[in-house]
DNA sequence: ACCTGAACACCGTTCAAGT
DNA sequence: ACCTGAACACCGTTCAAGT
């Protein structure tokens, strides 16, 4: 449940890391993939499973944890290099790759939006946000006052969209959009 | 599967009706209920339920078919009645009603998006926002060419708030936002 | 032409028994 | 402290047998 909290019994971290392992594979395989089959995959019983991870969604913020965390991580950076209204728009681009690629993620979101459990990282990614729209409000770019948990909930098209061709075209207009939404008149 | 292509048998239609019937009340007190739970509660062999609808989709689609065409047949009257911009912001207040209400739509409508067998009530509903815009747009309150399916897959976020009493402020804070992206500068 | 309902393979989840 | 894996109740889906 806890990423670290207390240091795992040794067997006890090695399964944790091979049950994160085998379902990274199988979610982005099959989205549905059955927790059974996920344990088995991984050579442990379903009770360890589920010691392990509580919950389907549980077991997916623990795959993509990285990924968050990373998303996260890029705020600051694009705020230092582009300007606010850029750097929106790229950290945009890189949530609508993860999405897109990650399977099941956006679920898991939403289902961290009203769970208060995962706060750990709905939180951070709330958070990544404002720092994003602070910066554009303060720049002039952005109307001020939006509120960050509405603009990741809007941002949930991202998920919705096929990865096909025209995909990319529409992510582009569909940001344009929102971002029309966001600036100041 | 069709709403009533070639009328039915007396019983198949009187079997069909009730599963529609005991379906709605289900699947509203739990968007999960089983189709097996659902053919038991109708009293009809599990077949029977899938000799009428093949997927969870076409049952839940079979059960908000009224709705979605009385959404779809708003529109014009809305149009008369309001300027564009308002008829647009009436019909999404309308749309987020439903959507609250029967949960389920959402998925369904996101599943329409990509089968290309439920075009007879996704067509209806895009043509229905793209009424809307081109009104708009000829009032010259909506900047010229946005996409009716782009449109329609942001408003996706209407079926992810929570009926709470923050979801009513929220619905209206976003569908500003949205509006604003859609307006003419 | 339509319906029934048992049957199949599989699901998530639990929990006694093991080490 | 942690793991195993059989067991439970249930799921979606099919299909022989009925009328």
């Amino acid at each position: 449940m806890a990423s670290q909290g207390e240091a795992l019994r040794a067997d006890a971290q090695h399964n944790r890391d091979r049950i994160l392992e085998v379902a990274r594979e199988a979610l982005s395989a099959n989205p549905d993939a059955s927790l059974n089959s996920i344990a088995k995959a991984a050579g442990v019983g379903a009770g360890t499973l589920y010691r392990h991870f509580p919950s389907r969604e549980a077991l997916i913020l623990g795959v993509y944890h990285k990924e968050i965390r990373a998303l996260v991580d890029l705020v600051p950076e694009l705020l230092t290099k582009h300007p606010p209204l850029t750097a929106f728009r790229r950290w945009c681009d890189r949530l609508s790759h993860y999405g897109r690629i990650k399977h099941g993620l956006a679920e898991v979101l939403h289902a961290a939006m009203t769970d208060r459990d995962f706060n750990e990282s709905y939180g951070p990614m709330v958070a990544a946000i404002d720092r994003l729209l602070r910066a554009g409000e303060a720049s002039g770019d952005f109307a001020p006052g939006a509120n960050a948990e509405d603009v990741l909930l809007v941002l949930g098209f991202l998920w919705r969209i096929a990865p096909g061709e025209a995909g990319e075209a529409r992510v582009a207009r569909l940001l344009d959009l929102v971002i029309r939404g966001l600036r100041a008149r």
